[in-house]
Parts: C-alpha cells; structure tokens; sequence
RNA sequence: GGAGAAGUAGCGAAGUGGCUAAACGCGGCUGACUGUAACUCAGCUCUCUACGAGUUCGGUGGUUCGAAUCCGCCCUUCUCCA
C-alpha cells in the first residue's frame, strides 16, 4: 500500500484539484506541502488534530510540511456558514499565535529544515492596500467569489467586506509558499474548499499553467449521532492541559461510541491497516474490553500530554472508576481528583447548604431529591439525611471533602 | 410606510376566565441494567423555612371575587405588499 492509497483507505482524501496528477507525485515525488491554523483561541482543540496529525503523515512519509499560523488571517476571520465573526483584537491574535505555534511544534519534526513553521502576518502583515488591489485584487472576479458555497450560505443574512475578503489572503499564502518554499499542495478539513481553490486558482492566474499546484480536502470527522466531534458536555476539548487536562482528554477518548472508533483510529492514529483490523475484530467479539478506543485514547494522549499525561490519566481513571476512594491514600486522592472541580467552604456548613452555595447542584429542591434517590456520597460514603453538616473532622488532613454526584460526578470541598 | 400572524417553563408545542405550576414531545438529572457505553425501564425536571407557601405564561396598565386566557397601550419576531 503506498502512501496515497493509505490515505485513501484512512478516508482521508475527499475533494483533490487533480485527482490523477496528485496521485502520481505523492507517490513519485518528495513535495512541500501546507496546512493552514487560525488563531481564533490560544489553542487548538482535538477536532484540529486530524489535519496535523496529517501533516504529520506527510513528513512520515518523506514530505516536508509547512504548519502555518494564521496571524494575520487570523485578524480578518474565516467566514462561518452562519454568522459574521467578532473581530479579536490585534493583541488576543498575537497571544493565540503563540500559544498554537507552541502546540505545532510538538507534532512536526522541525528540526534542520525537515518542516517549517510559519506564520502568514510575516508576508500578510504589512501589505498596503495599493498593492493588495493591484496585484492580487484584479485576479479575483467577485462573481466567481460569490457563488462559492461559503460566501452564497452568507448572502442572505449578510457578510461584511472584511470576511469577504478572507479568501484572498488565503490564496496569497498558497502563492507566497509556492513562490518561496516551492510548496505545491495545501491540505485542510472539507470546509476549507472554497479557499484551497482560490489559492491554486490565483497561482495559475499570476504564473501560468506551468506552476502545477494541488489542494486536497479531507472529510470532517462525524459521529454516527450527527452531533459534532470535539465536544464534550464541558465545552471544546482543548489540547492545552491547562484548559482540559490529560485525564478529560483521555475521557474523552475513552468514551467514543463503538460505531465511530474505527473511522477515528484511521483518521487519528499512526496504527498500520493490519493493527486496526483487529482491534475491528476485538471490538466485535469482545466489545466490553474497548481495546479500540483505549488504544486511540494512549496513542493520542501521549502524542498531545507525552509519558507523563498519559500515566496521570491513566491513574486517575483507575482510581475514580475502579477503587474505592476510602482504600485510598490522602495523596493518592490528590492526585486523583487534580481535575475535579474544587470549591470552598466553611466548616460547619450544611451539606444541602454547601451543595447549592457552589452550584454543584442547581436548587435545594434538587439536592433534596438526589439524597432521597441515594445519589450523594460524602468521603465515599451516602447520605441520607438532610440536616448533615460538613466538618474539618471528617475531612481528609483535616483539609478537604470529597463529594459524588450520582455515578461519577465528583467534586472537592476544601475548608478556608 | 401599509396589511396580517405570533410571542407560554432549556427547546418545540398544547391550553382561550376558576378543575392550570400549566398537557404532550425533545433535551437535562438520578436510579436499575451495562462496557465509565448504547438500548430499555422507573422517578424527577420554577423556587422555598415543603403533606404547606411563594413567584411564573413578551412588557405594562386595566376589567373581574378570580386571568396564561378578556380589554388598552408598548416592545419584539415572522409573512405579505410598497
């Protein structure tokens, strides 16, 4: 199987410029290629992995890869199918590029020359809008511009010129990279269409049939429910442990349905055909083991948190999911509940006071309700009335309270 | 600018004077089952000092013993016309 027909048979080619013409350099050829992040937050979530983690392909397979950091694109926003974007300031935009470009660099081998991280505000940043016109401007026919799917979805509810003008400065980076790194392909998610197209078609216009470039678009990740990939009940998962820490992450992983863990071990691991096709076989014959979505939860975790991420995840799941936490040590609860969320309280409160206090529970009613269905534990143990009061007695080093809600909620008290 | 329709709990949607804290569906929470799942089943889902009480049906002012339900004004949304 050679390269192309791997990202084939992981579903990673939706929509190619030329099908044919790219098929035989990327098994003829050692090319550059390119991927484009916008800095919309400070860093990238799981659902931009699949395009690193293909860029990432490449190099594997004996390509150079660009990651591109959308500093200045970053500032003008892609247009959304739906509405238009708030504008984040200049300084937001240089935090957020810092913190990508962080991320980047841990998925490319950048090191003497093998992958390059750039950044767009180097070549976008200081253009003047006489030169923009003139020598780009006049090769886009707004016409053309309109009937792209992305800006035809906004013309009912309206776009302003600034993201109008988004797909410009895409196709200005494909032709900067072209020119200057000799990059002739740009990778993205399916959504990115419309811009990989500007790109090959602004290069043809300003150098002619002969500058032969290439845009592949690969398949969104979609789960069998149709919700979305990437998120959890808490929001984005985020690759920053700071924002979601290894042991939500590896959760997160954890918990994939069985009907689309295939699809993502293709998609998000490194795992040869022969690999994944018996952990398919595992996942049929012995579902219950999830050896499928343990291993893509390893694997992802120690490519985004390394060694260490990896051991505390798996650490905190054996200690939440498997032990009782009165066999525990006070350390070990430390560690394990690193990532609950933790409140404070005073000693002597009520239970059903405390509970409301910290929101961990919306209304008293609804406490009420959770200690007569027996779903409330204290220290590992149930309450059952509603008078309990918390004190520094029964805490752990007189210091903390451990709370579960229902099946495995949990959340820590800690005494001012 | 003119004509019409609509605004009910997280969402959708019943209700057109007292029996309505408001049917039903979705979503959410908890329990049983289980694979930390899916499915299925059961309970709960405005609040509280809780066998009772308080505050709700776009806003506001009325009518009435009593209003989400009737009337006036205002606000918002949608459709059609200019």
């Amino acid at each position: 199987m050679n390269f192309f027909e791997e990202l084939e048979w992981r579903g990673l080619i939706k929509d190619v410029t030329d099908y044919d013409g790219l098929k035989e350099k990327l098994n003829n050829e050692r090319i550059v290629c390119y991927c484009g992040v916008d800095p919309t937050a400070d860093s990238m979530h799981i659902g931009h992995l699949q395009q690193i983690i293909l860029l990432r392909r490449y190099q594997l397979a004996g390509h150079m890869p660009i990651a591109l950091c959308g500093g200045a694109t970053g500032t003008i926003g892609d247009p959304r199918p739906t509405t238009e974007r708030r504008l984040i300031t200049l300084d937001e935009v240089k935090h957020n590029v810092e913190g990508i470009k962080k991320q980047l660099e841990k998925f490319l081998d950048i090191k003497g020359g093998k992958a390059f991280l750039l950044n767009n505000y180097d070549w976008l940043g200081n253009m003047t809008l006489i030169d923009f016109l003139r020598d780009y401007g006049k090769h886009f026919n707004v016409s053309n511009m309109l009937a792209k799917d992305t800006i035809a979805k906004r013309l009912s509810t309206g776009i302003s010129y600034t993201e109008f003008t988004y797909t410009i400065l895409q196709a200005i980076d494909f032709l900067y990279l072209y020119k200057n790194y000799n990059c002739i392909l740009q990778i993205g998610g399916s959504d990115q269409w419309g811009n990989l197209v500007s790109g090959t078609d602004l290069i043809r216009k300003v150098l002619g049939d002969e500058a032969k470039v290439f845009g592949v678009t690969s398949p969104l990740i979609t789960k069998s429910d149709g919700s979305k990939f990437g998120k959890s009940e808490g929001g984005n998962v985020w690759l920053d442990p700071e924002k979601t820490s290894p042991y939500e992450f590896y959760q997160f992983l954890v918990n994939i349905a069985d009907d689309d863990i295939i699809n993502m071990l293709k998609k998000l691991s490194f795992m040869s055909k022969e690999e994944i096709e018996t952990l398919e076989i595992s996942l049929k014959e012995e579902p219950h083991l999830r050896l499928a979505q343990k291993a893509l939860a390893k694997g992802l975790t120690l490519l985004v948190h390394g060694e260490e991420g990896f051991n505390q995840a798996v650490k905190i799941t054996e200690t939440l999911f498997k032990g009782d936490i009165k066999d525990l040590s006070v350390d070990e609860l430390r560690v394990g509940l690193r990532d609950a969320k933790s409140f404070e309280i005073n000693d002597g409160d009520l239970l059903i006071d405390a509970l409301v206090n910290t929101k961990i529970i919306a209304s008293k009613r609804e406490v009420r309700e959770l200690i007569n269905s027996r779903s409330i534990q204290v220290n590992g143990v149930k309450v059952d009335n509603f008078e309990k009061v918390l004190t520094k007695e029964e805490a752990y080093d007189h210091e903390f309270i451990i709370i579960k809600k229902g099946k495995k909620n949990y959340f820590v008290l800690n005494f001012k």
